[in-house]
DNA sequence: GTCTGTCATATTGTCGACAATCGACAATAT
DNA sequence: ATATTGTCGATTGTCGACAATATGACAGAC
């Protein structure tokens, strides 16, 4: 059996995604909804939605639900669906349960950090410090969470990569209202230098105390920002661009 | 403003759930799938399922969908869904990460544990034991599950809620193929009296490691199981009654 | 003046039918 | 005989229309 197309072995040939309706429109609607674009508390209409899609209603809806299991979206039968916008409290379980997490996740793959491992944080970690001098707010929450999202992926664990995945979305949401209503947000250019030490050293101690203050340092600028300005983003009107 | 009925504090006032099809159908699929009605692996058919529970296939493709997003069905575009089958490294996965979060869990509510929470434990570990002593496997298993949600439930922390609902259905989803395939299974009587007197005791690291323990066995009986069972419950093909 | 009952309208929930795609089998060429 | 290709049935994806429900405004009674 000589080398054939089918093999694979070409460049560019491979398993190409097959996309549904359903897929293409939550892909969208969660980037617009991450980007800030529609904004917490805005209501959601089908049909509107369908017509600017230009879909029907039924993968339409699908998407939606798909939203709402992910924690966009809230919806109420025969009423609507509104975007989810994040209380206090709310925001104090997320990094409450992300600092659990991510302290697990490190558990899981402390003894298989390999070169590449170690190669690949630092990468991330030159992107986010790129984005943060660029000044480009959005991109560097993007580069944040992939800095992050690097410990989840390595370890292999479906089941916690899942959870991050559900984590990752609502604290996009909280980071597109407060950049929204606060104007620039972007996190401190060195304020991942002792985060990414600690993931580098020998020291898995120190790495979850490092861990713990990083998430109360990110809570305690959420609490102090959803104070100054109130509950006042529950129930703003908002439109998609 | 006097007290009135709208004040909602008379017993029995109060939100009344409005039931679409959608979470009628996704109900009684959850129940069937997790009582081991459907055996995993076997594939559900749109218009089959439309049939017997007579609805559209719209509302049932919703339904469909909320238990791929639980974790119970999975779906490939075009070609079906099918019951999910849990692999060895599934179950590892699900006791790992339960073990992480049930600590959590308990670090959340250990200082503020009170006599109701002593009581209701007590109550749904008696519950435990009639039903293991009753013979009733199902029922057990639900008990079980209903001891060890008492913490996540008492902490009130949503996110860590929902994320234990989640483990619960893949839980409940490894245990009816076990019991399909290996015939009587029941927790056995004593196995939570430790863990029941951690609970309550003034202990956390003793409860910890008792927690971990308790995961632990939990795990070996679960690869034992599935090394002598090979993965022949892959593919097969089941039936609803 | 406040409350209650009614109605109009907009939005969601549901249905049945059509189109797109997949998996398997048969036909065919080498 | 084997590998490739064309075809067919079955199943899913998508659509447009209809029914059920919630929301708000308005008229009428106490």
């Amino acid at each position: 059996m000589d080398a054939s197309i089918a093999d694979g072995r070409a460049a560019g040939i491979g398993r190409l995604a097959k996309s549904t309706l359903r897929e293409r429109i939550a892909e969208r609607l969660r980037a617009a909804i991450l980007a800030g674009d529609i904004a917490p508390g805005s209501s959601l209409t089908e049909t509107a939605l369908s017509a600017r899609f230009d879909v029907s209603r039924g993968p339409l809806r699908e998407a939606l639900r798909q939203l709402v299991d992910e924690g966009l979206l809230v919806t109420v039968p025969y009423t609507g669906t509104h975007v989810a916008s994040l209380s206090v409290e709310d925001v104090r379980e997320i990094f409450s349960l992300r600092t659990t997490l991510e302290i697990f996740a490190f558990d899981q793959v402390w003894d298989r950090r390999d070169d590449d491992f170690r190669a690949e944080l630092l990468r991330r970690n030159r992107v986010l410090i790129a984005t943060i001098d660029a000044g480009d707010d959005r991109a560097s929450i993007s580069a944040e969470l992939a800095v992050h999202g690097l410990v989840y992926e390595a370890g292999g664990h479906k089941l916690l990569q899942h959870a991050w995945q559900g984590l990752c979305g609502r604290l996009q949401l909280y980071w597109a209202a407060h950049h929204r209503a606060h104007g620039r947000r972007g996190p401190r250019r060195d304020s991942h230098d002792s985060y990414i030490a600690a993931a580098l050293g020998d020291d898995l101690a120190a790495l979850r105390s490092e861990i713990t203050d990083h998430m109360r340092r990110g809570v305690e600028v959420t609490e102090r920002f959803l104070r100054d300005a109130g509950l006042a983003n529950v129930g703003k009107k908002g439109d998609m661009t």
